[in-house]
DNA sequence: CACAATACGTCAGCTTTGTTGACATTCCAA
DNA sequence: TTGGAATGTCAACAAAGCTGACGTATTGTG
C-alpha cells in the first residue's frame, strides 16, 4: 500500500513504506527486551516481578495517589494490581492508609525500604536508557520522544503528558 | 528542551538528565502498551496470544528457520516456544519440516492460513506504527530508531541487524 | 567404531501476572 | 433513608514464562 516509490510532494514518504514500518516495529519489540533486563534482572534476585517494579515506580512519581489512580495508568485490573500491592504493603514497602475526605479510598505511599527498592531498580534502568541517549545524540532523542508518543493510546497520552510535566 | 540551557561546552549535555532520562523511561512504556494493543485485540477473540503472535512473525520474517534460531530470536526457553508451536502446527498455521542437510532440524513455514493470521495481525499493528511515523516526521523516525537500537543487548542488537538488511 | 555433542520434543511442576466473579464498605443522590 | 455507584478485597482460574530431567534421533570426532 504505501509502497509507492514517487514522492509527489516536496517531501518523500518513502519512510512510511511497509519495509520501514516494519523494522520499527521489530526494533520496538528488541528494544523493549533491553528496557527491561536490568530491573528484571534485580527483580530475580528478590520476590518481585516487573509488575511490583511498575507499581513502586508510579507510586514514587505519585506518592499518595489511590489505587484507582494506579489503576488507570498501569491499565491492569484491579484484582491483578491488588495481588501486587498486598505483597508490597505486607512487606513493608508500601503504605495505604484510609483516605480523609473519601473513606472509600487508599492512598498509597513508599516507605524507607520501598523508595530504596525504587532507587535500585529505577538506576539500573535510567543508566541503559542514558547511555542509549548519550549514544543517539539530543536530536535523536527528540524524535525517540515524538514517535512513542504518536504511538500512545489516547488514554495513555493523557497520562504520560500530566507526568511528564510533573516535576520530579 | 536539550536546546535550551547554557552550553558549557561546545554541546548541552541536559538531555541527559535524571528529569529527562526518566520521561523516556515512561514514554517507553506507555508507548510499548499501544504498540501491543491492536494485535491483542485480535488475540483475545481467537485462542492464541502475545506468544503465538511473535511466532508468528518471526517465522513469516525467517521462512524455514530452525526452532533454535527461533529461540534465540525470541530469548524464551525452548518448552514454552514448543507450547507455542505445538498449538500452531495443531491448528495448521505453521508447518514443521526435517532439515534436510541436517535431520535433527525442523524447518518452520507458515501455511496461507497462517500467513492469512500474520496479515491481519501485522495490518493492525502496522498501521498504528505507519501513523505514529506520519504523525512524527521522518526526522523523528530516524531519532526513534536510533536511540532503540542503542537501547538493545548486543545479541538482539545483533538479530536485529541482520533482519533489518533483508528484504520483505 | 564408539562416544560425546547437538537439535528437538516432552513431562512435571513452579512463578508471575493477567483474567472474571463474588462481596464488603462507603458515599451520594433521589 | 434507601438504593445504586464507586472503591477496594478475596477466590479461583488461565496464559506464558521458568527450571530440571529425560528420551530420541542425528551428527561430528577422537
Amino acid at each position: 500500500m504505501a509502497q509507492s516509490g514517487q514522492p509527489t510532494m516536496g517531501q518523500s514518504l518513502l519512510f512510511l513504506t511497509d519495509e520501514q514500518v516494519r523494522i520499527g516495529i521489530e526494533a520496538m519489540f528488541f528494544a523493549y527486551r533491553g528496557f527491561t533486563a536490568d530491573p528484571d534482572r534485580i527483580l530475580a534476585t528478590k520476590a518481585y516481578g516487573r509488575a511490583h517494579h511498575r507499581a513502586v515506580h508510579f507510586i514514587h512519581r505519585s506518592p499518595g495517589t489511590t489505587v484507582n489512580n494506579l489503576l488507570a495508568i498501569l491499565g491492569v485490573t484491579k484484582q491483578s494490581l491488588n495481588r501486587v500491592l498486598r505483597s508490597l504493603i505486607a512487606d513493608g514497602l508500601v503504605s495505604s492508609t484510609v483516605g480523609k475526605a473519601d473513606k472509600r479510598e487508599r492512598h498509597l505511599h513508599l516507605t524507607d525500604a520501598g523508595a530504596a527498592l525504587e532507587r535500585e531498580l529505577s538506576d539500573a534502568q535510567r543508566d541503559r536508557m542514558r547511555s542509549a541517549y548519550r549514544a543517539a545524540g539530543p536530536e535523536a532523542v527528540a524524535g525517540f520522544r515524538e514517535v512513542l508518543e504518536a504511538m500512545m493510546d489516547e488514554e495513555m497520552r493523557h497520562h504520560y503528558r500530566a507526568m511528564k510535566d510533573r516535576p520530579e
